[in-house]
DNA sequence: TTGAAAGCGCTAACAG
DNA sequence: CTGTTAGCGCTTTCAA
């Protein structure tokens, strides 16, 4: 009586090739579907076919990628999971990917450059077929990267000079959702005044784009953006909270207006509020992103929305034209409410 | 001139071999790091290493796991991205599978059982090393099909039968929840009101869990709670929209207090309310399941958060110790604020 | 201290 | 209409 339980080898098309009397290639052709071209009986066909189901047989991926150079995997170096914006893109690409038949793998590096550069390596050792660089530190050099090994790249949410791009159009969103904010102000307080600015890294393309079109809405409400009131502390909500302190400590005021740049930064901003300024009314709040709840606390806050599915739509159209071009790809932000 | 451009085949082990004067197995032996049992030079090692490094290479994991038998792959089955619960959990599980050297990949099946059951298959056919299925709607189900492909399963956030699991303690959070929810509604008028209770599915583990709790805690208030205002009518946000339009033509007011189970279901709720009651006061609301913005919008709204934290810090210990019981281990869940 | 060789499971020529 | 064979890139005995 056998106590060692053998290690319970996964079954091959081998298996099923000697079960029904037929070669392994032919168990082969016949789960791939190209028995027509192989001019496999149909009967033959059929007996494999109803095997492989009986047993749930799948193919090893691992085997089948070693061997054709091709996994069928698309990767996807993400930022963070935790707010609608990037979750949102998540659930699409994957949706999107298993239309195509292909299988995606996130990986989410929390914003950190060198765990952007660790994740392309990784995804380039399973060898993924593509490579998607979403709101990436340094998307040139994933592309660089996965270019030296032959593997495609596209970025997404923040440009790149090295691979095609499908980006938001942050300049003309910044510009309504400021000048929307600019006007609430100035509904209220008779004049147009100058709005903070926090959040964001003033060093990537979004930000500076929205900066751009936050002091041109300045200039076409007459005023100028004050400088000083600029404060991009990066997208963590702790930083952000800082970044209010430190502007309530420099002014007389808080500001009547503020555009907040992305969700994590509101974050940040409303605790402030909540826990400095408890029952007092809010400053009018500019979001350049959404969050349903969000948009529930105040209407002093107003959100730009990004059209995650148009973008994704045109990434995979992108991906399906093989397109190795630069080009860059801008999409219309929608105002909220 | 050769312009048709070679397919830029990825170097291999050979390649740095032939390079250096020495064989793919030592190679392969320098890069596992087991050179020491096989006692090669350290001069020999250390030009490995260097020519791989200034290469960048990477070993082909493919190819490697269909050698070893292991992928060093996990995967986990995921239910939604889109909240708070979820996304950190996906967070946190990437984290801390990098840590420990396996390549984390998360499929998300959108609440869809059928999509559960591909994932699970497609997981396998990847050869991933171990599953985890979190909140999935037929967890002993995934967990028989991978027990056959001799892959070990654990449960997180909803519990099965045959596998281990790690979940929040649901009827200790809802409890206290619950008990919140009633005593703010007594302050409020005076004496106790029976809650409505709104999303979920009335066949989860979870949502049993926390409507006993439910009951119990109107029973230690000295009423009964009102079976016609329990609607687990799912988790998505429109079905609680639905739920809480039925119950507002159902009954003449308002209930004065309401579980609502989840996030996603709170969204709906809220929409609800803002939609059909805007400017009038929101009843109490328990929220199981936290969210910052939601936080925010109004003190009436408490809420229960899970401590995915300690949770994953658990289901990593148990996959250490390679158990293969069918605990069930309950974290407990904190009440905010 | 190292190399040769077999084989993981699969696919794609090629040969019948 | 189908089987044989070589080989994808790696690891791991076994021999030297």
């Amino acid at each position: 009586m056998p106590t060692k339980s053998e290690p319970p080898r996964q079954t091959t098309i081998y298996d099923i090739a000697g079960e029904i009397g037929v070669s392994a290639s032919t168990v082969s052709a016949v789960l791939n579907g190209n028995w027509k071209t192989r001019r496999i009986s149909a009967t033959t066909a059929e007996r494999i076919r109803a095997v492989a189901d009986r047993q749930g047989f799948a193919l090893n991926q691992q085997a089948r990628a070693l061997r054709r150079q091709r996994s069928n995997l698309i990767g996807m170096i993400m930022p963070k999971y935790d707010n609608r914006y990037f979750s949102s893109i998540a659930e699409q690409f994957e949706q999107r990917a298993r239309v195509r038949g292909l299988f995606p793998i996130i990986t989410c590096t929390s914003r950190d450059p060198e765990l952007e550069l660790q994740a392309a390596r990784t995804l380039l050792s399973y060898k993924v077929d593509c490579v998607i660089a979403t709101g990436a530190t340094n998307p040139d050099l994933i592309s660089d990267i996965c270019r030296a090994a032959g593997v495609r790249t596209y970025n997404l949410d923040l440009p790149g000079a090295r691979a095609p791009s499908v980006i938001s159009d942050n300049y003309g969103g910044a510009l309504a959702l400021t000048g929307r904010v600019l006007a609430a102000c100035a509904a209220q307080t008779g004049r147009p005044e100058p709005l903070a600015f926090i959040g964001g890294r003033a060093t990537d393309h979004n930000t500076m784009e929205r900066l751009r079109a936050f002091r041109d809405a300045h200039a076409q409400a007459g005023i100028a953006a004050r400088e000083e009131m600029i404060l991009t502390t990066g997208y963590a909500a702790e930083r952000a909270e800082q970044a209010v302190t430190q502007l309530a400590a420099a002014l007389p005021d808080l500001p009547a207006g503020i555009f907040v740049n992305s969700t994590s930064a509101l974050e940040g901003v409303m605790r402030w509020l909540r826990t400095h300024h408890p029952g007092m009314p809010i400053p009018h709040i500019g979001s350049f992103d959404w969050d349903p709840f969000a948009a529930l606390i105040d209407p002093r806050i107003l959100m730009a929305r990004q059209d995650v599915e148009t973008m994704l739509d045109l990434l995979f159209d992108l991906m399906a034209d093989r397109r190795r071009d630069c080009a860059r790809i801008e999409v219309p932000v929608r105002q909220i409410p």
